[in-house]
DNA sequence: AGAATAGTGTCTCTCAGACATTATTTG
DNA sequence: CAAATAATGTCTGAGAGACACTATTCT
């Protein structure tokens, strides 16, 4: 009989049109929440975070990692609750994540949300621009092969600001985190080459920012 | 009647005879453990950071900051106990922190300790030595007045080698972040300038890591 | 041929890192 | 004056950032 309960909220970030969005489900009419669940006795918390958005497709090329747990009274009127709080990221070729209720939102057009998931998602954001600069985060927001010019564009998007093509191609090549792959995608102007992120690599990137 | 308990730790670091060194408590005759209190429903995780080492002197110039949360099922053997993992920093000149039976161990001598809490207390060492790349954590273990060699000295404990003490100044001094003050200290050779730390001046620190 | 996107090289400037000697105080 | 610690400046190399044109494909 204790009066505290602890739940698993999960901030999932997706890059979909163009645009950073969350994964969100609707709390009442007006506000949105960040996907939640308890936890239960036998389940460890990152399982409980899974779980939180379950009827994905959930191949390994989900990132999960740990955000925050918060946990002060009165973050939730009338209860005592507290939130371990996870981060998630989907690779945007990655369908089928709208299941149930759920829809995602521009973070740049965020609608009302429930306590104080706002700031829970604006912490969320500041982590994954901060990670970013000095791991290799970025690609799990990509599909498996991807070119030079999307993976710019992503960084971009997150980041809020123009980057310059060739020292970004000049410093992500040299750090020897990319391959190029045998493959080459056309769409409206020239064909670009195709290029895998290489996860044996990122043992080398150090605390010193590495890519853009 | 949740069968699930909350508690919170707290890893304790302090510069104590020249070596980096932690507040912990004994478990049993054999084993040492992280000072630990059960969250109350109606206090924060951070009150109870505090409250698990209480009888401290304790000022505002106490760093603490949440590190990790643990919750494996099976990580406390019969038991399922989430942890909020907290991180202090005590100043080295604060006397009287061994209150009841808890002790300082270096951490290049660590005991036999209960649990997870040798793969928390690494956690928490990698935390800080990343920290001190790249914010100003280390004037938290400091005297409010110090002279640079101090200041390098607790950078070297920390990271455990050596640094060049040209380059280290320079790059201090540069910083702007500490200040000289009017007063010297007198010991075996020439006596030394003390600086004070400019809090104000953190907000200027980038993700670029300004000192060594 | 024109539109669209991919791909490429150089220069400059800042900053990190290596390095040795002089200065001030105490006993 | 000897011992101890504090304080100081220069050079070199690596890498970040600014910058504009050519290449390939499609219609």
């Amino acid at each position: 009989m204790n009066s505290l309960r602890l739940t698993v909220n999960v901030v999932i970030f997706s890059l979909r049109e163009d645009a950073l969005q969350v994964l969100l489900t609707p709390a009442n009419t007006q506000t949105w929440a960040l996907p939640e669940k308890s936890v239960e006795p036998d389940e460890s918390l990152e399982q409980s975070a899974l779980a939180a958005f379950s009827r994905l497709p959930r191949p390994p090329e989900i990132y999960l990692e740990q955000l925050y747990t918060y946990g002060d009274p009165g973050r939730i009127p009338g209860q005592r609750i507290v939130s371990a709080v996870y981060f998630a990221l989907i690779p945007m070729d990655v369908r089928g994540t709208e299941s149930g209720a759920m829809a995602w939102h521009r973070l740049d057009r965020l609608p009302g949300l429930a306590h104080d998931h706002a700031e829970i998602i604006a912490y969320a954001l500041r982590r994954l621009r901060y990670k970013l600069e000095y791991s290799a985060v970025g690609f799990e927001l990509l599909p498996d092969e991807f070119t030079l010019s999307e993976l710019q564009q992503t960084y971009e998007t997150i980041l809020g600001e123009k980057l310059d093509k060739r020292n970004f191609r000049r410093r992500i090549l040299e750090a020897g985190i990319i391959e190029a792959t045998p493959h080459r995608r056309s769409g409206d102007g020239r064909p670009a080459q195709l290029y895998r992120y290489r996860p044996d690599a990122v043992a080398e990137v150090k605390a010193r920012r590495l890519f853009p």
